[in-house]
DNA sequence: ATTGAAAGAACCCCGAC
DNA sequence: GTCGGGGTTCTTTCAAT
C-alpha cells in the first residue's frame, strides 16, 4: 500500500460511497487508476468488507456493553466458536492481563442483554466469570481507525 | 421502520455494496422501492453512513486496546470532547461501575499506544487515572450488530 | 501500473396507480 | 407508498502507453 492506496482506503472508510470520479479527484488519480486500486485493495485483503453504519436505536439494539469473561483453557476455543456466531457479540478479544476474553455485545435492553448472558454465554463450559461494564452513552462509536502515513 | 426496512437495513449492514437489484429481489420489493426505502433512511438518521472497513495489520493499526478511564467531574465533558477528536479513539462510552469511561483505541504498536496515552489522554485536566486492556488477538471485530425482529 | 474512451450497469427522477 | 420506464451518472472493460 503506497500513499494512494492509504488516501484512497482513507477516504473510503470515512465515506464509503464516494464516487470513483470524486475519489479520484481528491486523491489525484484517473478514474481508472482509482477503480484499480480499489479493486486491488478489496480482493487482496486490505479492504475487508462494504458496511453501511446503522443506529442502534432505530434497529433495537441500543444496549451496548462490554463483558469480561473468565475462561479455563480447557473448552476455550469452543467456547470462542460459539460467542462468534452470535450477532449481539459484535466484537471478541483475546485480552492480557486479570481477565481472559473481552466482548463488545449489543441488545435490545437489559432484559435481552440477562437472557443472552444466561442462555449462550454462562451456558457454556470454559466460562467461569462474567463481568459486565454497560455503556451509559456511547460518545463516539466509529468504524474508521487511524491510517498511518497520512498528513 | 417496517419490517422491509430492517430486513433492507441488516442486508446493507453486512453487504453494503449490494447493488438495489440484489438488494430489491431479496428482500421481496421493486428496485423503486427499495432505493426509496434507503434513501429515507440515509436521510432520516437510521442509517448513519457508508464505510470500508479496512484490514488494520494493513494501514498500520494493529494494535486494539480498551482504556478505562477514571475522571474527575469538573473537566470531564472537555475532556471527553477532546478524545473524541482523535482517529486512534474509535470509541468512547461512558460506563457504569467502578471507571468513568472506557476507549477503545486503535494504534501502530505498544510504543505509539504510551505515546498517545502521554500525550493525549493523561495530560487532561480530569483524567485521574487509567487502565489498559491489551487485545491479543481480536477473534471477531464487527460493525454488524443485531436487528430485531428478523428469522 | 496508468490512462482515456466506449460499453454496460446502476441510480434517480417522474408520472401513474 | 409503490411501481416501471427513461434520462443521467457511474462503473467496468479494453487497447495503448
Amino acid at each position: 500500500m503506497d500513499i494512494f492506496d492509504r488516501k484512497i482506503a482513507n477516504r473510503l472508510q470515512r465515506f464509503g460511497r464516494l464516487s470513483s470520479a470524486d475519489l479520484a479527484q481528491e486523491v489525484g488519480v484517473s478514474v481508472s487508476t482509482a477503480n484499480e486500486r480499489v479493486r486491488r485493495m478489496a480482493s487482496g485483503g486490505e479492504i475487508r468488507g462494504w458496511h453501511a453504519h446503522l443506529n442502534p436505536d432505530a434497529v433495537g439494539a441500543g444496549l451496548c456493553c462490554f463483558v469480561l469473561v473468565d475462561m479455563t483453557y480447557d473448552g476455550e476455543a469452543d467456547a470462542c466458536a460459539a460467542l462468534v456466531t452470535h450477532d449481539e457479540v459484535m466484537e471478541l478479544h483475546h485480552v492480557a492481563g486479570a481477565h481472559s476474553y473481552m466482548m463488545k455485545l449489543r441488545t435490545r435492553d437489559t432484559a435481552s442483554l440477562q437472557a443472552f448472558l444466561a442462555e449462550h454465554v454462562k451456558p457454556l463450559p470454559a466460562v467461569l466469570r462474567t463481568e459486565t461494564l454497560i455503556s451509559l452513552d456511547a460518545l463516539k462509536e466509529s468504524p474508521v481507525m487511524p491510517v498511518d502515513g497520512l498528513d
